[in-house]
DNA sequence: CGATGACTTGACTGCTGTCAACGTGCGTGG
DNA sequence: CCACGCACGTTGACAGCAGTCAAGTCATCG
């Protein structure tokens, strides 16, 4: 199953073929990763700690609430969502994590997981483990500061979600997301206008806190408003700037 | 004004006269503060960096967003909400910070403070510059740690607001928010079941994605079934595992 | 090609928001 | 110290957005 964005398929220039490269040397520059910054002995050091390139199959975990906390990890292709579950077992969605995204972060304060981590599609992640980066750490301030960045921006997330959930409207969340999807492909050199949800409509609802019919129903007023248009889940931004009026 | 927990009038002897105290030494064992497992020079370094007891009046203002980012802070008593406003002007309240509590770790990542930080009641915080902390990090990497441990406990409590939000009702989370109230509460020494809401109901109902008139009849709701006694913003909770089966 | 799951659309219900009026309490000023 | 005024909070009436239930369509995979 192939629900990495389309346009991937013909930038393959941008795109390293990810399963050959088992390093960080010629990776850094495509991802957002710690290791960009670094070179060196300082690359080679952070290098040998990791371990590259796992593979996960769709609906896999990555991690569950309650493992043991060992590492955080950096996606390398494909995509996950995180959750977390309540006391009744009902689920909510935290986020969507693609291509360059840190996951895990949440771990550090104790020894287990306190949320989960599933694949959407086949996806490649590399693992670091916590410990050993912070040892190497000591020996290299920058990844201090990237880690302390990392955290920082996944607070972020976590309060812009909150923001979007508490004072949008259902149609307002939806397009507010749509958004920031094709603003994080873009950044990572895909197209801005084209791209597959690779989630369901269950999980989009989950996430914005809406029910999946409902999800459904935006999707079709978006398109006969002729802001996106709606393929399954391939979604085709007609208008952006309309979409970012209705998102406000 | 007085909003804090009227309890603490009664447990003078764990609560050290917060104004007379201007340094770290006598003040680490009641604050979850940076400051509580250092000792030595190490604790003399880190109060030497601090700016001790700044004093908010209720209302007032510690950081806004779009100011300069230069300092975290830890709060020495009273409380703060945390707040972040979308293009509309729609303001969604973050959190509610009590004694101990480390704010401002979201503008780690920019040269900004992304969110807004302001004074419920009379409140004292002590300044942490960010840039020289991290200097004393780099001699005292136990400050890394609790550095990053409290940045994860952030990412946690976003993610335990959103669960929140997303996956139960609206009096199912105001229950919540009660005992989580309740809880941090106790873990500072002061009553569990007897507190100060410092906030209005209008910033309560804000919080949990409701409206303020929501809130008030969730307050009569609760009341009538015999799980709290509500005296305006003094809050009893009479039956606490009832409330919790409530919560869930 | 059939079965299963995902998605869409419709009908109806209900929780919660909005509007409105009234009550309460705190702080200011006389 | 008391009274007034204003902000905050409570309660009621009503409406609407979105959830739930249900039926039907579509797509995917064995």
């Amino acid at each position: 199953m192939r629900t990495a964005p389309v346009i991937s398929q013909k930038k393959p220039l941008v795109l390293p073929t990810i399963h050959s490269q088992k390093n960080c040397h010629n990776c850094s520059k495509v991802n957002a990763c710690f290791a960009h910054s670094l070179v060196g002995q300082e690359l080679d050091a952070f290098n040998s700690i990791i371990k590259h390139s796992i593979k996960l199959n769709r609906s896999e975990y990555l991690y569950q609430a309650g493992d043991k906390f060992n590492s955080i990890y950096v996606i390398r292709s494909g995509s996950l969502k995180t959750l977390i579950d309540d006391e009744e077992g009902r689920e909510q969605i935290l986020g969507f994590s693609i291509q360059g995204d840190v996951v895990a972060l949440d771990g550090a304060a104790s020894n287990v997981y306190p949320t989960t981590a599933q694949a959407l599609e086949t996806t490649y992640v590399c693992e670091i483990p916590f410990a050993r980066y912070i040892e190497l750490a000591a020996e290299i301030p920058e990844l201090y500061k990237q880690l302390l960045t990392q955290m920082s921006h996944q607070i972020r997330h976590e309060e812009e979600h909150t923001l979007l959930i508490g004072t949008k409207s259902a149609e307002q969340r939806l397009a507010t997301l749509l958004l920031n999807l094709s603003k994080r492909y873009a950044a990572r050199g895909f197209s801005k206008n084209k791209f597959n949800l690779n989630m369901s409509r269950r999980d989009i609802g989950n996430y914005l806190s809406a029910a999946m019919e409902t999800v459904s129903r935006l999707f079709s007023r978006l398109q006969a408003k002729g802001l996106i248009k709606v393929h399954g889940k391939l979604i085709e931004i007609k208008d952006h700037d309309g979409l970012e009026k209705y998102a406000a």
